[in-house]
DNA sequence: CAGGATCCTCGTCGATACTG
DNA sequence: CAGTATCGACGAGGATCCTG
């Protein structure tokens, strides 16, 4: 087939170190607003990004403009004014996440389902093998 | 355009959500190589995904399978097998996460040299602004 | 408004040892 | 082989206060 050990291992290697921006919750959520939104102040995505610390966000857009998805553009006005926005690899980074934020929105729910079905048989399991406590007690 | 706030609370709850889960390392690379292998074993997986210990990868596992996305099938043998594979909705995410591999291949290059270049940078001004320091001390 | 600095907590993860 | 159980270390991340 076509499964090589030792691409594998390099794109491993990549996938590793890509996901360990782009796989940060935070990250996807900012490329997610700036692709759809085109640019973007700090406030803004703050409001819109719904439980992101003032910290976090500003974490994630140094890291995202370090790697080169994300352009920082200071306006030397007062009050401040910061905008970001997505670089041409940013966008390029758009097209694959916005096909994981469409997967998402599908299937939540059944995940929602699942979940719930994995869960109540567990505890079904659970609770219909005292057996173990019965026999260390016994 | 086409944000609407309202509905965008809603995706981003659901993407919040999904992300904790697909957007885990691990687990990317667990429905990479079920994707592309079809069914593994145990120690298989272990083995092709470097550098997971034991005790993630039976998280990441345990965790796919709640969320429906993967399935566990034992068979009553000694020694033991277990064997792991993708559901039908753990299929449909392969798709979207080939094409977040195949943008890690891609770009991976890129963002190191972004990031070397921005690592250069933020050297040569923290280098160029002792001023902080000799004012603080003056 | 946009962030830097700090503190502190909670969860994550790896290592290890044991089981069926 | 395929796990479970436990512990300890570490770092991510939130809360808070302060600056330009």
């Amino acid at each position: 087939m076509s499964l090589h050990d030792t691409s594998k291992s390099v794109n491993c290697h990549a996938m590793s170190d890509v996901l360990n921006r782009i796989g940060d919750k935070w990250s996807v959520m900012v490329v997610g607003m700036l692709g759809r939104n085109g640019t973007l102040r700090f406030n803004e995505l703050k409001r819109m990004i719904n439980g992101v610390s003032q910290r976090m966000l500003t974490l994630t857009l140094r890291n995202l403009e370090r790697d080169g998805l994300v352009t920082r553009t200071i306006y030397p006005e007062v009050p401040p004014r910061v905008e970001y926005g997505l670089t041409e690899m940013g966008k390029t980074l758009d097209g694959p996440i916005s096909k994981l934020w469409d997967w998402s929105s599908e299937h939540h729910t059944a995940i929602i389902e699942a979940r719930s079905v994995y869960d109540a048989r567990a505890t079904a399991v659970a609770a219909a093998e005292p057996r173990k406590v019965a026999y260390a007690q016994g």
